[in-house]
DNA sequence: TTGAAAGCGGTACCAG
DNA sequence: CTGGTACCGCTTTCAA
């Protein structure tokens, strides 16, 4: 097993100077080596096994064809990962790869890791978070082409682009399907104030009551955290001891987790679902909705959506050049308005997404019905 | 915002030459540069935030201090993401950073994901997997200094070192809390044939029952898969409809999901945890285990333990340069023996990782007792 | 103590 | 159509 082959080796096997091997490997032989040496060159080439050292292709090209993912923790919490999988698809099929960094919540390591990235020439910087959430973006980012997915500029003057879920019209949309079902008595278990993600699930469910006219009890309205053991007990409250007529006749939560304490909380109680009781979920996490007993009704997030959005307006501002967008090279004065406006990385993924406002790409939550909600029961109608 | 600053723009703000402002920002100034000179580069090198170009310090140095980690599905997948973070962990206390790249189990990304990472000259590999398997090791890793970790070599000739979990030992263990409680009637729900893992969880599960001279009862194991539902069905068949005399008083889970799942048969049946029934759950996965109702016992795999004693282990034998274990130059004849024996990769973390035989760590897992699991019922003992 | 120059592995220009 | 050469940013050796 020797050293990797160099485009050397090749030019001395084929007979050729180096320039030739550089030429006829990056497609542009013809019309300047002879067929004869470019077919030598491509043999020797894969006798070889020769390709390209992509650091020094890097060094000399001044662009590294690698996009930098740092994540606050994507990678070593159970979620979200496939927003990094849908962005490396695109990122794949145009011929970039991505490198992905975790920081693990540690708010230091992110500018440490995005001034890593950085030096080894990443052509741009995508940043994403587990759970929607505004983030004190690491002024490094604003050297190469950028976006957020999953979070956004917390500071005032947003700079950057992001993708984010639409989560408004995922909480409208899943209480909506309760609606049609006939129920109208709905307890809303919705996670903690501090994410911002439950708050915007809230306001789709109470715009949900409003399009019909219904008002909202606000008591069903319980702020229950994100774990199972919140989502069970916030669920005994609503259930336990309480008459058939008195009860919620369905309970939708704020992610699939609350709802296994739900659903937990319901069999202690003897109560079928979705025959007594239905249970909504939110964000269809994988190993756990689609195998619950019942399987569970849930609203799923676009995660792969998000990442390929946010990927393919990147590489388009990338591959666009001198468009705004892309870093400052400092030539040329800072002509007039100063702030760049994010350029237009939107792009709208087989539909689903599309652009809310500058800089602002929403991709619609997917409902996802199985077995865990059904028909109002019989006399609450 | 201007370009990043390079050596010699550093070395004109001080007047200096460009290698004077290598040799002080790499410590080698004293003897070398006037006391003067250094303090200005120092100073010029803060004002203009000067750090290095890492492309062209890999290109010159011919080693980039980065680790690439390829992972069969790490990323995307819920699972297992800890291990990385402790590989990250111990590779940037030693200077290097690690970039990670998933295949999302396509087995033809990982030969590519190797190359890439190999023209980027990355000084070591580290493949990880979700779950205990072989791995057919993509060639490309054989020529730096590469380990495996949560997988083995699946060829014959094991040439790369693995770091794994202690699954015998781990089942063990986990029997022997339920065997301490004075259960002697454990099911065990394990998983599936097809992964390496559930194998080793029985055959521990059959040595705890053979230390105190207890038989197993084979119509109690039963391979249930990895998910709720599955658990769920299999606890079913165990309880429903059985007299509290004949049931088992505690189940064994090859997970938490499938500890999930007999969870909710038991609260369906009525039957109280721990009351009545025992549950053990495996892999202490993080917001499931900590936060069911009740709150599961279980076997924590030491994730962060393995990727740490994975690290430690390869950056070992990176810097111990012309020690075997390297990548092979080519320079000298391959002399005698040929294959390399994986050096000595393995490295005790905190007393609870050991080398098992050469090549192979062994990490042990962690008993987490919680309220799952509690004394035998009366009458049962 | 300092600066000039070579070279890491490529690409691209330019003279032959 | 071909080979020589400069250059990407840095470290390191060597001569002044």
């Amino acid at each position: 097993m020797h050293r990797k082959a160099k485009a050397i080796d090749v030019a001395k096997r084929a007979g050729v100077s180096r320039s030739a091997v550089s030429l006829v490997l990056n497609g542009r032989g013809d019309g300047n080596v002879a067929k004869e040496s470019q077919d030598r060159i491509r043999r020797a080439a894969a006798e070889l096994n020769y390709s390209p050292n992509a650091i020094a292709l890097s060094l000399r090209n001044q662009r590294s064809r690698v996009i930098g993912v740092v994540s606050d923790e994507v990678v070593v919490s159970p979620f979200d990962g496939n927003i990094i999988g849908g962005a490396d698809d695109v990122a794949r099929s145009r011929g970039f790869v991505t490198v992905v960094m975790d920081t693990e919540l540690d708010a230091v390591r992110d500018e440490g890791a995005v001034e890593t990235l950085l030096d080894r020439q990443v052509d741009g910087l995508m940043y994403v978070t587990v759970g929607l959430k505004p983030l004190d973006v690491p002024p490094g980012m604003l050297r190469v082409p950028a976006v957020l997915v999953n979070c956004y500029d917390s500071s005032p003057v947003q700079v950057l682009p992001h993708v984010i879920p639409d989560e408004v019209r995922g909480g409208r949309d899943a209480t909506n399907h309760l609606l049609e079902l006939g129920h109208w008595d709905i307890a809303l278990l919705a996670g903690d104030v501090e994410s911002p993600a439950a708050p915007l699930r809230v306001t789709g469910y109470r715009e949900a009551f409003a399009r019909r006219g219904l008002a909202v009890r606000e008591d069903r309205i319980r702020m229950a955290g994100w774990d199972i053991d919140t989502g069970f007990h916030g669920a005994m409250k609503l259930l336990d001891g309480v008459s058939p007529a008195e009860r919620p006749t369905a309970i939708m939560c704020a992610n699939d987790r609350l709802a296994i304490g739900v659903a937990l909380a319901a069999s202690r109680l003897g109560l079928s679902v979705p025959g007594e009781l239905s249970i909504m979920g939110y964000d269809n996490e994988s190993r756990i909705a689609d195998t619950m007993i019942p399987a569970l009704s849930t609203m799923a997030l676009p995660l792969r959506e998000m990442g390929a959005a946010a990927m393919t307006g990147l590489l388009d501002r990338l591959e666009r050049p001198n468009q705004g967008g892309g870093p400052n090279y400092g030539e040329g004065q800072d002509d007039g308005g100063g702030q760049d406006d994010g350029g237009t990385a939107a792009s709208a993924v087989d539909g689903s997404a599309g652009e809310t406002s500058p800089g602002e790409t929403m991709v619609e939550c997917r409902l996802v019905v199985r077995e865990s909600t059904g028909p109002v029961p019989a006399g609450r109608g």
